[in-house]
DNA sequence: AACTCGAATGAAAACGTTTACATTCATCTT
DNA sequence: AAGATGAATGTAAACGTTTTCATTCGAGTT
């Protein structure tokens, strides 16, 4: 049977109180008594359960983290984000991924209660009514990126509005016209967003677009199935804007295949600033998001939150992008990865 | 206050022990009484406490992973493998990353006492004085890539020696004589190993080639680094194979500015088949380590230790690796992404 | 009709902590 | 010297479950 608190105090000659408050770093408890059961929980290989200690003190010093997956760039730097802000603070990281259906959403929020302290969500189920019916009532909770904020939970979502916007500006100053668009998932509000930001941008150029705007789904090979289409139409689109910078990266090999030049015969931009996108060549020009520090702002409030339940935290906050114009979109500036070029920071030092 | 399974009781007009009864599907309750219970269960929106279920029945439904790091691709598709197979079993995942010293390290595993069922681990700590102390005891473990095993738990590695081995004698058989190593960190065991396969693969060789053994640190700058010395030497290696992938990256750009063509004048290998290897240009050949997998099989063997206690699990197990011969070792099979060469199960449909 | 049996239910212990409160005891105050 | 003070320590309740054991009660057996 393992050892126990009761076991340590008995080995001191002590009661379990103290051992408690000896083991806490109170400072009632004289030096003498505190070496003493020091040396009985060292001895023994004592260590405290952590069921028990949550159970009474109603804190676990764990956060939970609700996401869609655990997939790919993206979720492993949100999750390097959230985990670096999280031992700052010396907090545990509870994960959960790949929640297809409602209900499984459900049941994985509700296994939460007594686990953590309070919870990072991200999930399509993220409704009011969802919400209201399912997470355990009284936990601290940030929605990242849900659809909309429900007016009592802290929300925060990344600017997709704005960085698509600034990336087809970038496009339309560079002197492109006819500039195609490859759409996410129709049900993905990133996706959604970057449409809007798309289309608010092109103004006059709207009409004239429309037709080059075209379905994808983020993986590359919708990007590579909508980039041929796109060289099949007349006139040929002179820049192509991907949602995201997996399919940029599926237009890149569809327009290597043909033989047409990037940038030279079309411009090219992603979304993300993935790792791959300045290895790519060329270049990839794309809007960055700062996803490790959307993961630490994420977890800040939270902790806000946590620290201060009695405060109001249903503020949406916005994590500004920015344009990464690199050499695909063509203005000339060919520069070294190894020059300027800030490297992402991400792709770390294991094998 | 939180609503508990009195409250659910008293609402019911039953005792606590059926409504647990009845939460937990025994059969022992009647039809009618079962039917009220979930009725005030529902409507007082109960979620039973984690924790004190945890500390009543010694199971928490979580096994913890303790890893170095969670930053990058390696991380990111270990921890997919792990959450893949743990989901499916119903487990739930507590990660913790970064342990810097041992201190730290020792600290997080006696955090997981009464968190978790059992242990994934993967630190460079983890040596048997290490764990006898710190691992929490009766906590059944699998330890991943550690040094050796302890001789007391299930251990598991990656053929990091087997892989090295392959590709070196590929490049052998290729034609090339004068083979050069780039190096990973000293007191990494991969990188330990990797070292060891290409040496030992090297036979007649090795005397020749120990001039060309750099050094490196798995980061992408000591890749460059080291081609730009491989380059300077004379006669100049006629292949370079970097312990892994983002060093061969880093050897790439290196080859690139110099204008040294790949593999026409120099050939290159990696190792690790990150998701960008296959998108390089020329296409990296490496060796492919199917590291979801690996995390699957980590967590297969620890579930297996954990309902199976009294059995022994001492036994080491190693996960084969692939040679994957793309274009940039030479062999002139310019294969395109398109046709065959399967993709990387990774880089997901998330932005 | 008395008795046995088994199923449904309830009472209470147990899990391993923390902490409010009670107790002890040395020291200080007068 | 007696009482007050306060620090160190101990006792026991509490946290929210599960589960053992006892109890009740109706049905079946003789």
């Amino acid at each position: 049977m393992a050892v126990t608190i009761k076991d340590v105090a008995k080995a001191a000659g002590v009661s379990v109180a103290s051992v408690s408050r000896a083991l806490n770093g109170h400072d009632n408890v004289t030096r003498d008594t505190y070496e003493r059961i020091m040396q009985a929980a060292r001895q023994l290989h004592y260590m405290p359960n952590g069921a028990a200690r949550s159970l009474i003190t109603r804190r676990t010093q764990t956060i939970g983290a609700v996401l869609p997956d655990l997939h790919g760039a993206f979720f492993s730097e949100l999750i390097r984000g959230i985990d670096l802000a999280a031992r700052a603070r010396g907090l545990h990281l509870l994960v959960s991924s790949s929640h297809d259906n409602a209900d499984e959403a459900a049941a994985t929020l509700r296994a939460m209660r007594g686990r953590v302290d309070g919870l990072l969500l991200m999930t399509p189920h993220a409704n009011a009514g969802f919400l209201s019916v399912n997470l355990p009532p009284a936990l601290p909770t940030v929605l990242m990126n849900a659809g909309s904020g429900d007016g009592s939970h802290a929300w925060l979502t990344v600017d997709n509005h704005g960085g698509a916007h600034a990336m087809t500006r970038h496009l339309m100053d560079s002197g492109y016209r006819r500039i195609a668009f490859i759409r996410g998932p129709d049900n993905n509000l990133d996706a959604q967003e970057r449409l809007r930001g798309y289309r608010e941008a092109l103004g006059d150029l709207a009409a004239e677009c429309e037709p080059y705007c075209m379905p994808g789904d983020f993986l590359e090979s919708s990007g590579y199935r909508a980039a041929r289409a796109l060289l099949g139409m007349t006139p040929r689109p002179q820049a192509v804007f991907a949602a995201n910078d997996m399919m940029a990266l599926g237009c890149l090999s569809a327009f290597n295949e043909a033989g047409v030049k990037v940038p030279a015969d079309i411009a090219l931009a992603g979304f993300d600033d993935i790792p791959m996108a300045r290895f790519m060549t060329p270049s990839l020009s794309t809007v960055r998001v700062r996803i490790a520090e959307f993961g630490e702002r994420a977890l800040a409030r939270l902790v806000d939150a946590i620290e201060h339940p009695d405060d109001v935290h249903a503020a949406e906050e916005v994590m500004p992008t920015e344009l990464v114009i690199r050499t695909s979109c063509g203005v000339g500036t060919t520069s070294s990865r190894h020059a300027g070029n800030a490297p992402t920071p991400t792709e770390g030092r294991h094998p």
